[in-house]
DNA sequence: ATGAAAGCGCTAACAA
DNA sequence: TTGTTAGCGCTTTCAT
């Protein structure tokens, strides 16, 4: 481990001119051929800057804490978790994942990244949740990804849910299909009104009513695939926009049950949460995968920028505006979504 | 943030006799009644230690480092980051997960977790492959999860391969299967060559003989549900032993196709390692779940072990005498298989 | 423009 | 049995 003593001594100058030099202080503070030679030393000999001991002094440790209970269970939160890696380590953070379970060792997690001086905090749900946010957290830097805190205070980066709702039931009118049915969630989840507003707006938009009978809300559970079944008997929709892919796996059983072969009677698009489906299984489906690394990406970014109190810097955002796979295609695409940054108040 | 030397004011002590008590040093050091105040006084004022601070002292930080490139992409190293998890701050350690793509960034991670002082390292693969351990990580304490190292010297826990053929063919004979096929994986995986061996020793155990033509060895592509197709034409098994739940839904997918019902018609065993299927999907398939959370768990405990020198501490291990699911279950369950650890020589 | 020195919180020799 | 002191690597006044 080479210091800075090392590199003062080599070059003949004191820590602290290499100090200032090795981060970009000496504007005019230190001569140009003694910070160069100091620059040059410091990179010959590879030095890395120990982290830790400059947090002891500055009270930053570059340091973010990831805290969501879905790592475990889904791959979901891959992707946010790799955005929001990519841009941790980008701007010289260092990202500490915990999974955790409920609400008891949340808590301890939390103590834990603490204790061990974490900048701030990145606080993921699934599906876009209302969120009490942990009191331990109010008062550190934090941002929520997909997920909206009660009191509408808290930075946050969400799917646009009504683009996703719009986008797949534009989609479906488009390809011809003139009885469309929504298989949504139980819960009252955020993304679930959003998505659904953005089906009614499409229909609207192509002058259609929106008729009630062709939506359902169920749950993961067996009376869901019976709810759906139904649905095909009673209403015999040619086209299904699901809430997610496990809704539209039971339109696929459904289907199957009812001898319609997807892509060719009936058309379906889902929104991928959970990754249900293996890459080359049901290939029929066409599933719109939510922008998860971007959420993540944009939340760290974000949250760096709380930390260190300064402005986002500008970057190309994912938008809707990428075009839409074609329906029924052979493998999942994925389209991005609009992100949704609140700030101190709820838009 | 109260320190020890609040905690030495207080009490009208020093800071080192505050650090002996502290780090349970005082034994025989510091008069009793002193200890005990000392420690009141900490607990009063809610005293964490810092361990970024000792570990500009000690050289520990009581970081662990964990890699893997298959966080993002499928939720079976949830499990195993829980267990490791658990165990981690179960011994007072934080552990940092860091998903990698490919090679490339893997070493800048490594790097990355290096500067930050990490005491050592836990390396994931999935299912159990032979793998190159990263340069960087050789000089470091190291232990592999469900992998194993090309030369064989660095311990790893892995899941009881053999165990897990042995039992699931086992369990289908025993319910009355008189063909049972093997659906097995492609690549030289050393999950597939330990199943595959359990699978005819348990045959062999029943008196069977080991039909050729009952095996197939299929990828994750459209080839795969065709080979499996025909393997049922042409073979007309009547139970399946998948080697994980990417192969049980080609079973599954051709016996709808059949007209056979499995559970009734055809009995399926899977693996699960990839957690295809949502919890209330394709109910009929048993599928035996690995013990991701125990080798996280054991692979944790056997590095702190490592980094301290000390013995591992007496744990229960999860072991196969654990009762199997009952076949056709009407979820997915989970059965533990024994753990395998190797030290320094492989056996 | 540069260096000396103090100090962040803690541990560990060494003194007392 | 306890306290003093030095120092881990770095940042930051404050002198020079």
């Amino acid at each position: 481990m080479v210091t800075m003593k090392e590199i003062a001594k080599r070059a003949g100058v004191s820590v602290s001119t290499v100090s200032l030099v090795l981060n970009n202080r000496d504007e005019g503070r230190v001569r140009g051929n003694v910070a160069n030679q100091v620059r040059t030393i410091a990179s010959q000999l590879g030095y890395q800057s120990n982290p830790l001991a400059s947090s002891l002094r500055t009270g930053r440790t570059h340091m973010l804490g990831f805290i969501s209970e879905d790592v475990a269970t889904t791959p979901y939160a891959g992707g946010i978790i790799l955005g929001a890696q990519t841009a941790a380590r980008e701007l010289g953070y260092m990202m500490i994942v915990v999974s955790t379970d409920g609400a008891q060792n949340e808590a301890e997690e939390i103590a834990a990244l603490k204790r061990y001086g974490t900048d701030g905090f990145l606080y993921a749900k699934m599906s876009n949740r209302i969120t009490d946010v942990p009191k331990a957290l109010k008062d550190m830097p934090l941002v929520l990804v997909d997920a909206t805190d009660e009191a509408g205070v808290v930075p946050s980066v969400e799917p646009d849910e009504f683009h996703i709702g719009y986008d797949a039931t534009t989609r479906l009118i488009a390809s011809g299909c003139e009885r469309i049915a929504y298989v949504g969630a139980e819960d009252p989840i955020i993304a679930e009104q959003g998505r659904l507003d953005g089906y009614r707006a499409a229909l609207a938009e192509a002058g259609r009513d929106f008729d009630e009978h062709l939506i359902v809300h169920v749950g993961n559970n067996e009376p869901a695939l019976e709810a759906v079944n139904a649905l095909f008997d009673s209403a015999q929709p040619d086209g299904f926009f699901c809430f997610n892919d496990a809704r539209a796996w039971y339109v696929y059983e459904c289907a199957a049950r009812h001898g319609l072969k997807i892509g060719h009677d009936i058309s379906v698009v889902g929104v991928d949460n959970h990754r249900v489906f293996a890459d080359t299984l049901v290939p029929q489906l066409t599933t719109v995968e939510l922008p998860h690394f971007e959420m993540g990406y944009w939340a760290a970014s974000k949250l760096v920028s709380l930390i260190e109190e300064s402005p986002l810097a500008d970057m190309e955002w994912p938008s809707t505006t990428a075009p839409l796979p074609p329906l029924n295609a052979p493998v999942p695409a994925k389209i991005h979504c609009a992100l949704i940054e609140k700030e101190s108040v709820r838009s």
